[in-house]
DNA sequence: TCAAAAGTGTTAGGAATACACCCATGG
DNA sequence: CCATGGGTGTATTCCTAACACTTTTGA
């Protein structure tokens, strides 16, 4: 038996004479924090390289925000998910497939693009920096790879009658070659009896796009926090690395240093020694691990 | 001095003479799991009510899943953001502002819609259940709210030559009056070198419409996840509450008996004594609590 | 008096913290 | 030999799981 509507229709009679209304509707975009892990070169013999975290931005060739800095991203298609649309946009950009991504936030605030009605479905990408060129930007289009800083400035808390409103206002410094970009965000908790919410607002900006000083705010929480609860870090490493290596990535993430031991117990479950060493010249050669899969 | 774009134009000119393509946009609806906990009555002398995890849903009165339940929801309007949407639909549903209100994925998958190019931006809602009458329904529309259970029945993991692919099974089930939705939902991780990805499927269904099983679930892990972790599940009790009670509530979250030592413990930050107790008959009166604002 | 629930103390084990120490290398 | 980094052991602190125990009430 074929259940009708109040106009006696069949579900497939109703799908046939369907027509979407012409109701406005939203452009939807997946744009990506794409990070990785880079060395700085500092070798004069006994001293090791150190890592820089760094995201992948793109120079706007056109208004809005001409000449400044945004995300990769683009609209996702019809025939597509958001996931796919950002797969597909990494793989444009940097050429890399089968890269770790994770869904973060949509946003969705009136105003966020002048010219439209836009809203972000965000990303975060992990890649190991041996997976790609540098220079990202082999089309026309300008591409850099920013160092990225992120501290916490300070902290306001203040009680109410019932409830409280607590602002953590961070800096955010990206620096490429000549660039470099400076935005102030506020993390502002709001907690009353029966709601509580979380609002991002950009306090001052200096060289970035639309929202996306918001945008990467977010994805460098997210990545800071799974990075001390899960073994995320883990896709930004190459298949052989030595635990030291993996404590600087830890490090430069964290933008905290970790004790040695602690560190090693911590991992330890995340990943295999294997027979391998490194020769890296004036002290005892490390052993080369790779990541484990019995566990997790 | 103006920047201008390679058409010579400023930006205030670009977006006088903007006008947005004709490319197709979906649509974007707001969707919410609205959680709240009741009491069971079962009074006979000497035994307390146990509590209940409920959420809404509406039944719908035409195609598509014409008769199948479905989450309380909508559009998105080019004058709100999503939260706004939300907390409008919330309102509109169940008459109640100021809720806790907490974004969670956006569902994009291509035909989850058979009218035409829909995505969901998905919130998770806790409220008190004295809040509002239970009877939701009060216009045409037959909504209701249904008990939940969501139950781990399997796991199956498969190690590959580098990663693994690991999928838990779980069991939705739904029950209000003279109503019973069950679906099988099934939770895959794929890890490789490279990447890493998470993907629902619904196995089986029997009663809800579109995807909404997939939110639903996640909605729930979301809110397991958080009540170990975070204060939220007090969104969930009224202004004075006994320890008792909101252990009842940690609970019928978590699926699972919790010790009353380390329960208590665990939220003494949280909550504030009060000098107010219940009679409960036949037993030693429980001294009332009350949120905490100093903490966290 | 007693069943049912409120409420507290005590111990054991595991994880994170902090520090101290030894090992290996090549210039 | 020694600076530099690799690598390990141990004591301390903290949190939580587990259990045992006492208190209070109204029929």
């Amino acid at each position: 038996m074929e259940l009708v509507d109040r106009d006696g229709l069949t579900e497939r009679e109703f799908l046939e004479q369907y027509r979407a209304g012409d109701y406005e509707r939203p452009s939807m975009a997946a744009d990506m924090v794409i990070f990785t892990v880079t060395n700085t070169e500092a070798d004069n013999y006994r001293k090791l390289p150190e890592k820089e975290l760094r995201i992948l931005l793109i120079r706007r060739g056109g208004h809005p925000f001409l000449g400044k800095w945004a995300l990769p991203g683009g609209f996702i298609r019809p025939d597509e998910n958001a996931d796919q649309a950002a797969a597909r946009e990494l793989s444009e950009e940097t050429g890399v497939d089968d890269v770790y991504l994770e869904q973060l936030h949509t946003f969705t605030d009136v105003g966020r693009d002048p010219r439209t009605w836009v809203m972000s479905c965000s990303y975060m990408a992990l890649i190991d920096s041996s997976r790609f060129q540098l220079k990202a930007g082999d089309d026309a289009e300008d591409a850099a790879w920013f160092k990225v800083s992120y501290r916490h400035l300070r902290e306001q808390k203040e009680l109410l009658d019932e409830g409280y409103v607590k602002t953590l206002t961070y800096e955010l410094k990206l620096s490429a070659e000549g660039e470099e970009l400076t935005a102030v965000i506020n993390r502002t908790v709001t907690a009353k009896p029966t709601s509580k919410s979380v609002v991002y607002a950009i306090m001052s900006n200096d060289g970035l796009a639309f929202d996306h000083g918001k945008i990467i705010a977010s994805a460098i929480e997210r990545l800071r926090y799974q990075t001390n609860e899960t073994d995320i870090a883990l896709h930004l490493m190459p298949k052989l690395f030595t635990l030291t290596e993996l404590q600087q990535v830890y490090e430069v993430i964290l933008d905290k240093e970790l004790l040695k031991a602690a560190f090693r117990r911590k991992v330890a479950n995340l990943v295999s020694e294997t027979d391998h060493y490194t020769e890296n010249g004036g002290h005892r050669p490390p052993r080369l691990y790779r990541r484990n899969w019995e566990q997790a």
